[in-house]
This record gives structure tokens, sequence and C-alpha cells, in this order.
DNA sequence: TGCGTACATGAATCAGAGG
DNA sequence: GCCTCTGATTCATGTACGC
């Protein structure tokens, strides 16, 4: 917005810096490293409460490589399908728990997972999530732009894959950029139905002509986790790290990164990968800010400051309800007095308001909500 | 890593025929009748693989906080009903093993089971669907339409529930319509994702002014499932009946219905709706086929996937204003940080703007506007 | 009757800082 | 931990009502 000349405050005062500080380096994390090994042993590795977000993609090797997941020595009879499928269930399932307990343990208290999976393991990595006091805050559907057909025409095109998104318990203060969000879906709430190309054209790696993952995400797909759940500086762990798109993602969004795999073709393709990665520049990662994560004005500094004056009268939008600002930032009305939010809220016969939005000024470009004289000072007080 | 439906079903099985005869009359069964007690009680009193197909609406167990309210005040009447309260997972998972087991053995060898659910049970639900033996066929998304917002901007939009298709056991030689499918679906193989609106309007029904049920399922979403998985004169069970709506599109596609209900209100609304349910109509008919969603774009998607660069300078047709993209889709000039569309109205002094033809990126054949690379992108992605 | 505006509402795990 | 206060936050439909 642009000051007005009888808007333009003579005494300016500095806001409380609105950005985070970087956080300090971490010499006690591998941060941009492979850790080339099980991702269970890995992190046990890691310190308590270190990790701001965890995004994993686990394998489902059921039928390729179920040794991975049998109890040790078990050979199973593979005519006792019964036996064979609560063995092979139960087995994923302590493998989920020991890799989620793991997981939990190095996340920060206000830190969050993100697992990805299709409906022949998600169940189960959903159930153990909540098992172990995770607390799930979205499931997101990735709906394929171009998926695979289903060549048999014996069920519905397997057309998306789900993805968790939970809080490393009940009471974590999570990360969740809205405002960011909102501005990448062109001014509407995110939902949770994401449509996505999948992975393809250049961005598919190959190795020796054929792919070189079976199952690499989409770029795009971490792009918006990354940006929605984290900010710039945080530490991103992927214990299936394969050929590191979270790595890739990361690096250009300006966030650390940590990945756990076995494989060492894998890591070898990731870390190519990763390398050629570019950060994008600081001015292009600033991102829309929600009034949450600004620094409060009260409207008392406004009138301190003589954004506004004492003695000013203050109406709704409808102009119905008139108000004379006092020397303190409190309200006089006939009836009421006191802040912008109670009077508002007892005018509206309301739980609560919003004075903020609900006040307006008269200005020579009509009615103008306190808001945007709030949005004029900070803009002439920031840094 | 994830395997696909093809890998995970080493044994190929060939899908029921989609026409079948009419079967005789069951005058063991209660058909079209609603069984008014608890569900697993009138489940056992039903004979052993007697059902076609079941499908269930279980409790969510949605563990809800205090009052929401929304933004201009209103309170969000919220489903607070004692039957979707359990005390524990643990609780919940029994109750849901219960449920099952006898859901289970009603169902005929090659019968299939529905289940539908949001991220508060579903993965108990699908986990206790796999340890039981259940095939999981099909995990389907129901993308809401027009879902109810997030109010309080802390999450994504819940704007979609999911729904499980599971065989009695691996072996089943389960139901599927694929042409019938295909058909409503323009020849486009249906997908797993449905973009239907919520229950609404005059389908939904009322009681004394207010909702008759808290949680009442489109018309159109049963429809769908009972035109694929059931053919005419099939037996459709429902374990958690609530208005019929189950029994009444049963009536409408000619199938046989069960119901079991222990509300007597519920009973009396699903009674009186069935009775006045017709034989489909094409009209009707028409107006629920609808499963191609809009395909909208946001700028953001297009910084995501990689058609426009973070960092990128667009500028008007003019080149008189330019702004710099950022990492969430929003712009950012001297005076001004937004969406396309508000960036460009703020410059113009206007009270709205269409960013996509305002703003243009240059090209080696000269200024281009966005909405030509959103074109671009739409015809690499669509089917 | 028709149009434009205002209002109601839908399965929701919906805040955070300061005293 | 509890209580108080500030103040942030909504999309698509369908219906009702006024002109």
């Amino acid at each position: 917005m642009v000051l007005t000349g009888e808007m333009m405050a003579p005494v300016v005062r500095k806001a409380k810096a609105p950005v985070r500080v970087r956080p300090a380096a971490k010499p006690e994390l591998p941060l941009g490293q492979i850790l080339r090994g099980d991702c269970i042993e890995e992190m046990r590795k890691l310190p308590t409460g270190s990790i701001d977000m965890i995004f994993a993609d686990p394998p489902y090797n059921l039928q390729l490589g179920g040794d991975l997941f049998r109890p040790e020595g078990g050979r199973v009879d593979a005519v006792d399908n019964d036996w064979d499928k609560f063995d092979t269930f139960a087995a994923y399932d302590r493998f989920t728990r020991e890799w989620m307990t793991e997981a939990q343990r190095i996340l920060k208290p206000d830190g969050s997972m993100w697992v990805i999976g299709s409906y022949h393991n998600i169940f189960r990595v959903g159930a153990t999530l909540q098992d172990l006091g995770f607390w799930i805050l979205n499931d997101i559907v990735w709906r394929k732009a171009n998926p695979m057909p289903n060549f048999r025409g014996t069920r519905f095109t397997n057309a998306h894959e789900t993805l968790i998104w939970a809080s490393r318990d009940e009471k974590s203060k999570y990360t969740f950029n809205y405002r960011a969000m909102k501005t990448l879906n062109d001014e509407l709430q995110m939902r949770s139905d994401w449509v996505i190309p999948i992975c393809g054209g250049q961005e598919r790696l190959k190795r020796g002509g054929t792919k070189a993952h079976p199952t690499q995400k989409p770029e795009a797909l971490l792009y918006r986790i990354l940006l929605a759940c984290t900010n710039p500086g945080d530490v991103v762990l992927d214990p299936f790290f394969g050929t590191g798109t979270t790595g890739a993602v990361a690096k250009r969004l300006g966030r650390e990164w940590i990945g756990c795999e076995r494989d060492p073709i894998y890591c070898e393709v990731a870390e190519e990968r990763i390398e050629a990665a570019l950060p994008l520049d600081e001015s292009g990662l600033k991102t829309m800010q929600s009034p949450k994560s600004q620094p409060r004005v009260a409207f008392g500094t406004l009138v301190e400051t003589g954004y506004i004056q004492v003695g000013a009268v203050i109406m709704d939008k409808a102009r119905k309800h008139r108000a004379t600002v006092r020397a303190d930032g409190s309200l006089l009305t006939g009836d009421h007095t006191g802040s912008i939010h109670k009077v508002g809220a007892s005018l509206q016969n309301a739980p609560s308001c919003n004075g903020w939005t609900y006040w307006h000024i008269e200005t020579k470009d009509g009615l103008k909500p306190l808001d945007s004289l709030r949005q004029t000072y900070l803009l002439a007080t920031e840094p």
C-alpha cells in the first residue's frame, strides 16, 4: 500500500524482527550427507530431538524381498497362505515400528513427519503412527495426473498415492506455512488432494539407459511438502533416501538435509544429482507470511506513533457503529469502552471480533480497515 | 518404494463375468428390511456365505476438542454423537475386528466389502481388514467438490474421504463391472479418485428443520459403488445403515438390500425414504455422472513443476511493471507482494485483475502471457 | 417471474502468548 | 498448569428474501 501524506507518521519505531534467526551450525549433525547403511542403525547415531522434519518413503517388498521382513530363519511354505500373510504383515509392522520409533526420538518436539505409501502398506503405516503417539494432521492424496492404466481391466485405475502428515505428538506446535500454501494455490486454501504429474522426462534419473530407481518421486511433491512444513535452515531427514529427491529439493529451497540409504548405486546417483542442484537465492525463498508470524503491533502503538489520532472516529464497514479513539488506544462508544476487539465483539453481540478488520477509518480514498494502517506501519518500520 | 497391484498379486485372477442370472428368492434372508439393533448381533443371525456385497460406514472416532467457530462467528455443528465416541484406539480396534469378523463370515466366497472413513479411523480399518484376510483391491478417494474449509488455517483443507474395496479373501472372484465404469467415465478407465459433491440440497434429509443424520452420504457415491461391484438382484448389506442411502440406491438400481441400525429415529427416516425411492430415470442418471474434475491450474503449480523458475522476472504487456516470482508462487515488486492477481490489481489500482493474461514472460518468440504457459502445462499433463 | 444479495452449512482430531 | 486476552480465519452450494 502507498502512504498518503497525512497517514505518514512522524515517529517511526522499529518493530521486532519477524524473520526467525537462521539456526547456528549444527556440528553434531551430518548435514548434507548420505549415511550409507540401514536407516534404523544410522538414526540411532543421531541425537535426540535434533531434526525438524522427516520425509519417508518406506519400502514394501513383501513379494520381492520378503526375507527382509521375516523372522530369522523363517522359511515359509507358500501353500500356507494365511500364516504367510499374517507373518508377513506382522513382520512389516515390526519393521515399521522400529524405524518410526527412532524417527520419533530424533524429531524435535515440534517436528513433524511425512510418510508416503499405497494401499499395500499405508494402512499399517498409519495405524503404527497412531499407536506410537504421532498425531495425524492430514492425510494427503497425491493424485497422479498421468497414472499407469490398469491393463487387465480388473480394478479401478490406481491413480493416487497417500501421504500422511503427522506431528511428533499431539501437543506439537508444528510448522505450517498456511499463507505460502494459499498463495501457491491461487488464493484458495490448499486442499488435501494434490494433482501432480508422475516423475518422468528430464527429471527421471537414468542409469545405463534404464530408470535408476523404480519409484522416484517427483520434485514437485517434495517442493510442496518442504515449502509447507519447514522454514529455511531447517533440518530435513529422509531415512529411505533412494535417488535423493528430498536432498535435491531441500538444497534448492535452502533447507539442510540428511539421508539414509543402503544401496551404493542409489547413493552415487543421489550425490551426483544433489551436487548439480542449484540453490535458489534468498529473495526467491521469501514466501508470503501469515500475520501470525509477523511482529505483533498493538493498536496503541499506532496511536502513540501518530498513525492514528487521539479523538479520531472509526466505524464499521457499514458505518453503523462509530467509536472514538482514546489516548491509551481504547475505544469509546455510547455504551462500551475497551479494546478494538472487545468493543467490536460487544457491538455485534459476537463471541469474539478481530478489531483490525472490523473497524475502519475514513480516508480520501474511502473507508480503510485499521489493518491497512497496521500494514503501512509494518512496511515503514521493517528493516 | 511401493509395488504396483500387479506385483502384489502373483496369482492372476479373473474378475467375475459381469452378467449373471438373477438369483432365486432368498427366503432365509430379511431382504428389504432394517434390522433394528446392534449390527454385530444382527449379523450373527444371518447365514454364512449369503451376502454378495457389504457397504459399511462405521463411526470415524473423530476425537474432537472444544467448539469451533467460523470466522464470521457461527459455530460449527460438529459430530458429537455418542455413537462416535471410543475410549482408546484399542477399543476402536476391538469394535472394528468384531463387526468385520461377522461381515466376513456372512459374505459369499466371491463377495466384497467397501468401507469408508477418514484419517481418524481408516488406517486402523485397513490394517484390520488385512489382518483378517480380506484382500484389498483398491483404495478409492472421494474428492469432495465442496468440502468445509479449514477455518483456522492450521492444516490443509480436509477435502476427501477414503474408501477401501476388499474381497472376502485373496482367492475371491469378485464382481467388477469394468465396462460400466468405463462408460460412466466417458470411455476412460475409471480411476481411484472420484469427484463427487457432499450430500446437500434436496437430497439431504431433514427432521424437524435440521439434518436428520450428521454424516449422510451422497447417493452418487453409492450409485457408483453398487454399479461397479454388484449385479441386479445381488444382496447388499449395510451394517451402519443410518438414513438408508445404501438401501435407497440399491432399490433404484434393482439390488436387494438389508440394513442394520440401532437408532429408531434413523430407522424411521430411512424407511420413509426408501419407500419413496423410485427406479432411476434417465435424467437422474445424467446428473450423477460427472466423474471428471475441472482442470484448474494454480500459478504455484507451474512454479513447483518448473514450468516457470523461481526468480524469473515477469512483466505486463507494455513492460511497464516487472515482478519477480518467489518460491510459493507469490510475486515481488518494489512495493507489493502477493498472488499474480493481487499484485496485478494493485499495480493497476484496479479492484481485480486476471494475472494469467496480465503478466507475460520473455521468450525467444517475444512476450508470452502466463496463460500460454498454463496451456502448455495442461497439454503435457492431461490424459 | 427473475435477478441479485444475504445468509446458512458441511465427518473438524482447528491458537498462542502472557500473567 | 490454569486463566485471560489478543486476534486470526472460509469454499462451494443451496435457500431465502427483497426489489
